[in-house]
DNA sequence: ATTAGCACTCGACAACAGAGAGTGCTAGCA
DNA sequence: TGCTAGCACTCTCTGTTGTCGAGTGCTAAT
């Protein structure tokens, strides 16, 4: 594979990606300063073909570049390139709106990546599995329940209701809390099961209650992560590729069953950037799109993850920057006012 | 306006629901009870025409229903017609799962709601106006930001970050909450609005916090409303009025921005049903749609909306029915359990 | 090794005919 | 007088046909 293929490869990418019509070959002599004939370029397309990189919808159509070209393109291309200075304002701008509830920032991200890439957006909102507690409050709503009140070195704020026997003051509730405050303040939940074991052994009265707040603590930080929000949905239907509205159902249904997404995003991990292209994904529904994700940091060791959903022919390189700056500018504010 | 006339909209009305055709002389004749010759029926349609309640999409093709024939169609049928066994069961059904967090409930029923009428479903979070406080808690999240948790009498929580003044110690805090649980209890905003001007008058210390409580209080509970969840956005694309992309699209991108549809849903009012028609709604989005939607209760005095969102042509009756059980349940369920 | 030229393929699009559904009108019937 | 049967007419929908153009693959010439 040598390098006028890369070249020819690289222009029928740029122009497919632009127009979404099949590609022939005196668009690619005529256009792009490959300077070859459109017969010349027709060898190398078939060759590539051959290879797997470029589809022919039927013979004599122009060639569509396929899942493993997409691949090679932005293998090619993960350095991400600069963000004009007007999107990168936009988005300090839409971001910097003072908004102190982590899940509002959430919410205007995804707003915000959508608006500016014109695809659908994913944000979901950090993972506490590595964050440290470090306040715990308990409040009565009403006699036998109470309100879990936890903050999180990242600055987040987890609340959730729990269960409490009958006859706790609110006198006690304040007592206990500070209490598990003290004890708890600085430790992971890992380490939060540990220290229980060691409480629950020389605790007589209250045993109850606190098997309660553990058993919230778990389910609110294994949990919690499942929450996601989703900018543009109705975006995709900007393109050509989903002016069939079947289509057009079935991906809107996706993006309504976030238990469908949250494994696809999930499944990113914690590399700074992935890329799944197509039959890459796991969903068939999605096997005619791509995915970029990237990760934004809360303080060291906590990371959300965010993402684009397109279709495979989507710009890469402007997703990839916009995503760059979005992270870096969410890793700020989240991290900053701490 | 003869007994006859009524009977041919009425089954004109019942076809073109079910069937998103232009309904015929001969289909009317044929179908439902009818006992007349197509040309007989072709000449009251013609009067119905006349009078505004059918329309001719051209000649030679059916006659359609217009807004003022869906009109009086829903104006006779505002009896909410029993609803199957099955499909309160399933209401309820989905209902119960134990969710204790309103949240969860509200987004429960939405999904409900869309899932059995296979329209666009809303449910507004309740409106706290006329809500009593029942207890109000403030715990440190910082130094200087604490949470404030409001709990009112329907057992909403509302949480809210506040800024307070540096040095202000946890007790102080816990004492300020309980005084202020003390003092407000019961009450209702505005009621608290004059309370708070009592206790203002002979404060020397913490007025800074007090303010803050105060305007955390009105701004929580008067803009809290604004939440709001949509259901099956997507369903709306399996009917033929939105094969065509452009539609769906500027349907979609209606749901997405909630500015639109607070006021739409807000404009309803508290009557127990409201039914805006095609261009009876205000938005010109919507005007080939219409907006069913009724009220549910919490306890005496606090009411959300709840509404369907469809085609036209959409089961009045049906809608009608599942909206009017989903209120009753919700009502229920959100009062009972306080 | 590259390119010009040519025959061939295939989808897109317009024009067209026929079928079918529906209407309005008129004339006949109870 | 009210209803209906019949008929001519209109208009959309569908399938067919033919043409156009973009694009290809191959061969021969440079």
């Amino acid at each position: 594979m040598d390098e006028r293929k890369f070249l020819i490869l690289q222009a029928i990418i740029d122009d497919y990606i632009t127009t979404a019509v099949p590609v022939g070959s005196r668009t690619i002599s005529r256009k792009s300063g490959v300077g070859f004939s459109p017969a010349t370029i027709r060898n190398e397309m078939s060759d590539l073909e051959e290879l797997g990189y470029l589809d022919q919808p039927h013979t004599s159509a122009g060639r569509v570049p396929s899942a493993k070209a997409y691949r090679w393109y932005v293998d090619q291309l993960l350095s991400a390139g600069p963000l004009s200075k007007e999107d990168g304002d936009r988005i300090s701008g839409h971001l910097s709106m003072r908004s102190q509830q982590l899940e509002q920032v959430i919410r205007r991200a995804a707003q915000t990546l959508s608006e500016l890439t014109n695809y659908t957006s994913l944000v979901m909102v950090p993972q506490m599995q590595s964050m440290r507690i470090m306040r715990v409050h308990m409040v009565h709503v009403t006699e036998t329940m109470a309100l879990m009140i936890v903050v999180t070195n990242a600055g987040m704020i987890k609340d959730s209701l729990i269960r409490i026997p009958e006859g706790i003051s609110g006198d006690i509730l304040y007592k206990i809390s500070n209490m598990l405050t003290e004890q708890l303040a600085g430790l992971t939940l890992d380490e939060i099961r540990q220290k229980f074991a060691e409480i629950f052994k020389d605790l007589r009265e209250n045993r109850k209650l606190f098997a309660s707040v553990l058993d919230a603590l778990e389910n609110r930080m294994a949990e919690g992560e499942s929450e996601m929000v989703v900018g543009g949905g109705a975006n995709l239907l900007h393109y050509p590729e989903y002016s069939d509205v079947e289509k057009a159902r079935n991906f809107l249904s996706v993006l309504e069953s976030k238990e469908k997404l949250y494994p696809l995003l999930r499944s990113a991990g914690t590399l700074e950037f992935s890329i799944r292209i197509g039959p890459e994904n796991d969903l068939p529904e999605l096997s005619e799109c791509s995915l970029v994700t990237a990760t934004y940091r809360i303080g060291e060791d906590t990371r959300g993850t965010m993402g684009i959903i397109g279709p495979t022919r989507m710009n890469y390189q402007r997703v990839i920057s916009v995503l760059d700056f979005m992270g870096k500018a969410l890793s700020d504010l989240l991290t900053k006012d701490k």
